[in-house]
DNA sequence: AAAAAGCACAACCGCCTTACC
DNA sequence: CGGTAAGGCGGTTGTGCTTTT
């Protein structure tokens, strides 16, 4: 099972029985089996009468949340890629803390898995930071700090695979474009969690996000094709978000010449702007934790080692 | 080696909205 | 139009694993 799950089919062995005969807790591989089956056989849909007609002591609300975040097929798991978390950061500072919404952009990914993410990585962030994480100050960090690293890391990735692909003779591509730009999900780390069901195994497509996202923000990529064009679409969010936040004229990061620059040059800018917000970017080098801005930049780009 | 702290994530809870009668 | 059930959503909690002390 995933490492990292906080389910075992030990502890889905302990969910406990209510007074009221429904099950709650952790799933057991059988639950998941039955209403994995149930649903392929009938559709998704009246959840209560899922339940009932698949004999789970479960109740609708409960079989509901298990298929849309665990069991429908084209859930996917593993990391966030930078495009992802790219987005996530831009599609957060619109919305806040709509996750549905957001979710509805980033296709197999669920409301609960961003969610989570945005509370035990960004949230760790902003708190290391000293700052609230709806703060101008930590909007800031993201907007001049984060997004155009992550812009940076995509261009660099879809950058090496252009390469690959006029050279098809040269293999080996820069260690950017590993892991996180040809990220997919690791049998290790896509396994039915705690019960190790063959759910995720099947081909049907019944997502419910998928269905309502224009086709050019679909992110499940295999080949460098997709990678690249995954690439341009989060670019172009990311120049549109630029855009429309401070124009280009006046902060440096307009649409034309946001992806010129290395990062550190980025970040000089952002230090050196004589705009309105440069004066909001905090002092990381006296943060309290005695992190300063750099150990956690590495940080929170960095595949998590286990 | 053991204990404590931190982390990731599945699952639940409560509220709100929508659909149906 | 009002009541009720179901679905959807965001917030919170609980658990196990990993890392640190």
């Amino acid at each position: 099972m995933d490492a990292r799950c906080g389910w075992t089919a030990a502890a889905a062995e302990m969910a406990e029985e209510l007074e009221d005969g429904f099950r709650r807790g952790p799933w057991a591989a059988e639950e998941d089996a039955v209403l994995a089956g149930h649903v392929a056989a009938h559709g998704e849909g009246r959840w209560n009468e899922v339940a009932r007609a698949a004999g789970l002591r479960r109740t609708g609300k409960s079989c509901r949340l298990r298929w849309l975040n665990y069991l429908r097929p084209d859930v996917r798991r593993g990391d966030f890629t930078p495009q992802e978390q790219l987005l996530i950061l831009e599609l957060h500072s619109r919305w806040g803390n709509r996750w549905s919404r957001i979710a509805q952009h980033l296709p197999g990914r669920t409301d609960n898995e961003i969610k989570n993410y945005w509370r035990t990585r960004v949230q760790k962030h902003a708190k290391q930071l000293g700052c609230d994480v709806n703060s101008g100050q930590f909007r800031d960090v993201m907007r001049h700090l984060w997004m155009p690293r992550l812009v940076e890391r995509i261009q660099a990735a879809a950058a090496a695979a252009t390469a690959l692909a006029t050279s098809p003779d040269e293999h080996a591509a820069p260690a950017v474009a590993h892991g996180d730009m040809c990220h997919s999900p690791d049998p290790s780390t896509t396994t039915m969690s705690s019960t190790g069901t063959s759910a995720g195994s099947s081909s049907t497509s019944s997502s419910i996000t998928s269905t309502s996202v224009p086709r050019g923000e679909q992110f499940p990529s295999s080949t460098n094709q997709e990678h690249l064009a995954m690439a341009s679409v989060t670019a172009v969010a990311a120049a549109d978000w630029s855009s429309e936040q401070y124009g280009s004229a006046s902060t440096g990061f307009g649409a034309d010449d946001m992806f010129e620059g290395s990062w550190s040059e980025l970040l000089a800018r952002a230090y050196d702007d004589d705009g309105a917000d440069s004066s909001l970017l905090p002092d990381f080098q006296t943060a309290e934790t005695g992190d300063n801005w750099w150990s956690l930049e590495d940080d929170i780009w960095s595949q998590r080692p286990y």
